[in-house]
DNA sequence: ATAAACTCCGTACCAAAGTACTGAGTCAAG
DNA sequence: CTTGACTCAGTACTTTGGTACGGAGTTTAT
């Protein structure tokens, strides 16, 4: 099955800029143009593109997942250990936002507290001079 | 009290082209340039590079900070919520990356299991056709 | 008094992941 | 057979948070 770039983009849900952009990146390639009509865009790279997608969720960079795809019939400790690599990362930025989390509710609970309505204790918190 | 521009960097710990950066941004506003001489940065200036870098620490993005020091004089309810906003944010972004990390155990324990080496379940799950 | 170090100012550049625009060409429907 | 929709190709622009560069002026140390 084919179909033209358009049909692609909304297909996927994506813009079709964002196609020629993959294009352009070479993370999928552009069909031959016909000597008429318009370029068919194969299933294959329909797929392709979901495979971007998908690992776009799972936080991989593009520039990871041009990695992914060169490894995709590599030896699988190889792929495993991106993997590994994206889990330390993933778990790290986990470890910040709660720490965030925590310091965001602190400076909440110290402006509920707070009777003054024009003094803010959380402006004043992030003010080291006082 | 009051230095050049390289001093301020250098108290913070920032580079002094992110001062001026600062300065663009009308995050700081530059002090006058004397008739001779370079430009001095009082107290008030550091101290409120010194807000933004604790804002930045806490998510903020420099948007949301431009917003907070404009409202470095409001209502505290103000305040109370853009960082209930942020607050809701960061546990969004936290359940996203709690599903994430799962999704790599997932893969990953795959992996583990995987006696062919030649074949990555990792590439295979993320292919949709599969 | 001269060199090294610093400042000033404007501009350009970086990554990432797209999005937008322009001026063709092409296609499908009425 | 013409109008509207679509494609193509190349280039430029966007956002975020800076960083770098180059040439001129200033200041400080020797």
């Amino acid at each position: 099955m084919s179909r033209t770039i358009s049909k692609v983009a909304k297909e996927i849900g994506i813009n079709i800029e964002t196609v020629r952009f993959y294009e352009r990146k070479g993370l999928i390639k552009q069909p031959a143009k016909p000597l008429q009509g318009y370029r068919q865009y194969p299933t294959e790279t329909v797929d392709r593109i979901r495979f971007i997608k998908r690992s776009q969720e799972l936080g991989f960079t593009l520039k990871e997942i041009e990695g992914l795809l060169a490894l995709s019939d590599a030896p699988c400790r190889q792929v495993e250990e991106l993997a590994q690599k994206k889990l330390i990362a993933v778990q790290k930025k986990q470890n910040d936002l709660l720490r965030l989390e925590k310091a965001l509710l602190e400076l909440l609970s110290q402006c509920q507290n707070n009777k003054d309505n024009t003094h803010c204790p959380i402006i004043e918190s992030l003010q080291p001079n006082l």
